[in-house]
DNA sequence: AGCACGCCGACT
DNA sequence: GTCGGCGTGCTC
């Protein structure tokens, strides 16, 4: 009798694989791993079932099976609650499951060479590697009370987070903590892990948006919980660094891991809490390959090992305040910031009333001097990197655009020189000394980024202290934090942002905000637009004023003025201007409420299902024939929408013609039935690249 | 996804 | 003559 095993390899698409177990080698178990031969190569895969099989059984298959290399010792078994999870990834998402386990399993730990012995050493790196955790997790243990016993914090709990802790210890049910900008949301965190760890120890797994914020959190949780091992997992690591740590989780050394969307794979026993802070963020859908949702996959799994789920934000998504009318999600709500101050003042300035200069309005220009006479700080946040996003030609309205992609290329200042860099594709060029198109030697630049309005700020201040916080300036983790530091001990008058300013850090000295570009988002395509803003004004407004002034007055005549918030804008009339000022929990709610129910009238997410198709390729008549052909191929699944074909926004990126087909359902299940027709037909009958995608964050049109 | 095979254009 | 571009097909 042979043994034959099911392996999921990462490949596309493919399903698992049988092969023949070495009759040498004692029968494995589901959930343990194996070295297998794949075509030319070799690749590291999990065996998803063993069973029995006669030898002349073998005829049966159309192709010879070949014979598993070896099993891997190294990895651990992965128990089926977790391959439960990868299950589900891959058949809400229509993957392979291999390109799930692929998302799991660190590339480090996928690599064949690594369970191969050199010849200097007796052991493989793969074998060295887990041989020292596994040492190390044999000392540790499993967690214990004594684990999760908290340092005391002299600050006591405001009534706020003490009623929202009170709800989460009492009802079990998956909640979502919306606590204003400054409400003390993570003290809530910290003390839910204190007291469940007293009642039940078990791990805990806090996913952040981006890896900017771990770092901060780690350290502080770190503080809180001397007895706690803690991991951190994210992009920002070397690939042996994330090896390890992904290995220290798996294995139980970790208690608490903290990580971005990649964590919620991490395979961790006695899982009893899943945080996912930042809810509403983007960062949380991976915008490539398999299109998931780190925050969706982190509500399932929590439902389904049975864990408590927090789910925390200042501004939360349409998606979960949807959720609250069905009673599956509990809502705790923070409307006061845990220092006692008052929010900061919303202001709007009309533009039709004041003509900006380079880029602000003068009241803005006077709210800088003033913040600066009062040696306090400033952020004015400028949602645009580079100098200038437009370069173009007054003579003939020739715009400079990229060469591979439909959209125009920034104009970006890099050392002493000039580069017109696209945010598309990434492609940089030198810009052209005069018109392209008419020979006019001066060209003109249109709008500001981050980069002109620094400069600008730097010659009317010159002895301020000036630094820009955006993605060209912050190159690494390292070069962020350190200038997020800077900005936390004081020693930066004025920070010019962008989005990277946005997201949830703390800084005490911060007191006022101005945003600059807010209007191009208000006409923007997308139907999630205005709630995009609406959170992102809110967030950037919450920067400001989370602590009373720390600045001694210069003088006994001069008072500290409360933190404000100066929003410059066209439409000042806005729907949504007018609820960013109106300020206070409730007209908040009331804007979203009146969002969501847009939503419902416009049969739009979360009260439809979407998939979107989304084509390219280097031919563009190929891509815009296949969009039509998926099209004119129809649904046979009824209650499912398939809207007529468009080309992507913009049209071609990186010399590739995009074009797209949406996907609409009344329910969830019918618009997997209609994926799936479709994701059959077009694996078959497609020559162009195409994927679909499950719950797309937008689709513009 | 890799990886190789195989078929056409532009170079030393 | 070959180098190399990417279309196509396969992986138990």
């Amino acid at each position: 009798m042979l043994t034959l095993v099911d392996i999921v390899v990462d490949a596309p698409r493919l399903g698992p694989l049988t092969y023949i177990w070495p009759q040498a080698l004692p029968r494995p178990s589901p959930g343990e791993w194996a070295l297998v031969p794949m075509g030319r190569r070799q690749m590291v895969g999990l065996i998803h079932e063993t069973r029995p099989c006669e030898p002349q059984a073998l005829e049966g298959f159309g192709y010879t099976l070949r014979e598993v290399h070896a099993k891997v010792e190294a990895l651990p078994t992965i128990t089926d609650l977790h391959l439960n999870l990868l299950r589900f990834a891959a058949r809400y998402y229509h993957r392979g499951l291999g390109e799930v386990v692929g998302m799991m399993l660190p590339g480090w730990w996928r690599a064949p060479t690594q369970y191969r012995k050199s010849p200097k050493r007796k052991q493989s790196p793969a074998d060295a590697l887990a041989t020292e955790v596994r040492a190390d997790a044999e000392k540790k243990g499993a967690p214990s009370p004594e684990t999760y016993r908290p340092r005391p914090n002299a600050n006591a709990l405001t009534s706020d987070q003490k009623i929202a802790l009170d709800r989460l210890m009492v009802d079990r049910r998956p909640a979502m903590l919306h606590g204003v900008t400054g409400s003390g949301k993570t003290r809530v965190y910290e003390e839910l892990i204190a007291e469940l760890g007293q009642e039940n120890p078990g791990r805990v797994l806090i996913l952040v948006p981006e890896i900017g914020l771990t770092p901060q959190l780690h350290e502080r949780l770190r503080e809180r919980f001397p007895m706690s091992r803690l991991g951190m997992l994210h992009s920002g690591l070397t690939e042996r660094q994330r090896a390890k740590t992904w290995m220290e989780a798996a294995s139980g050394c970790i208690d608490i891991l903290i990580g971005t969307r990649m964590a919620v794979f991490v395979p961790l026993d006695d899982l009893r809490l899943i945080i996912v802070d930042e809810e509403h963020d983007n960062s949380y859908k991976q915008q490539e390959g398999l299109r998931y949702s780190a925050r969706d996959l982190a509500i399932w799994r929590a439902q389904s090992i049975g864990a408590q789920l927090v789910l925390g934000s200042a501004t939360p998504s349409l998606e979960t305040q949807a959720q609250l009318k069905s009673g599956r999600i509990q809502s705790l709500e923070m409307r006061n910031q845990a220092t006692g101050t008052e929010a900061a003042k919303v202001h709007l300035i009309d533009l039709s009333r004041e003509r900006p200069e380079e880029g602000m309005a003068p009241s803005l220009w006077s709210r800088l001097e003033e913040a600066l006479r009062r040696h306090e700080q400033s952020l004015v946040f400028v949602n645009r990197r580079g100098w200038s996003p437009i370069l173009s030609c007054g003579a003939c309205g020739w715009i400079n655009g990229c060469r591979d992609c439909d959209a125009p290329a920034v104009l970006h200042q890099r050392g002493s020189g000039w580069r017109l860099i696209c945010h598309r594709c990434g492609l940089v060029e030198v810009p052209p000394k005069a018109c392209p198109a008419c020979g006019n030697p001066s060209l003109d630049t249109l709008g500001r980024g981050s980069q002109r309005i620094e400069e600008a700020i730097a010659r009317r201040f010159p002895e301020a202290r000036v630094l820009r916080v955006d993605r060209d300036q912050m190159n690494s983790p390292k070069a962020t934090e350190t200038a997020f530091n800077e900005i936390r001990e004081g020693r930066v008058d004025i920070v010019v942002g962008t989005q990277m300013m946005a997201k949830g850090h703390d800084f005490p000295n911060l007191r006022t905000v101005l945003v600059l570009d807010a209007d191009a988002r208000l006409h923007q395509p997308d139907y999630r637009g205005a709630e995009q803003l609406f959170a992102l004004l809110l967030q950037v407004a919450g920067r400001a004023g989370r602590h009373p002034s720390s600045s001694p007055p210069q003088s006994a005549t001069v008072q500290n003025a409360p933190a404000g918030v100066w929003i410059q804008t066209h439409y000042p009339e806005h729907p949504l201007m007018r609820a960013i000022t109106a300020q206070g929990f409730d007209s908040q709610k009331a804007f979203w409420a009146a969002l969501l129910d847009d939503r419902e009238q416009s049969g739009l997410p979360p009260f439809r299902y979407l998939a979107l198709i989304r084509l390219s390729h280097r031919n563009a008549k190929a891509v815009e024939e296949a969009a039509k052909a998926i099209h004119a191929q129809g649904i046979k699944t009824d209650g499912v929408q398939l809207y007529p074909p468009v080309p992507q926004y913009p049209e071609r990126v990186a010399n590739k013609t995009r074009w797209q087909v949406l996907l609409e359902a009344h329910s969830r299940s019918k618009l997997h039935a209609a994926v799936a027709e479709l994701d059959v037909w077009m694996a078959n009958n497609l020559k162009v690249d195409a994927n679909i995608e499950i719950d797309p964050l937008g689709f513009s049109g």
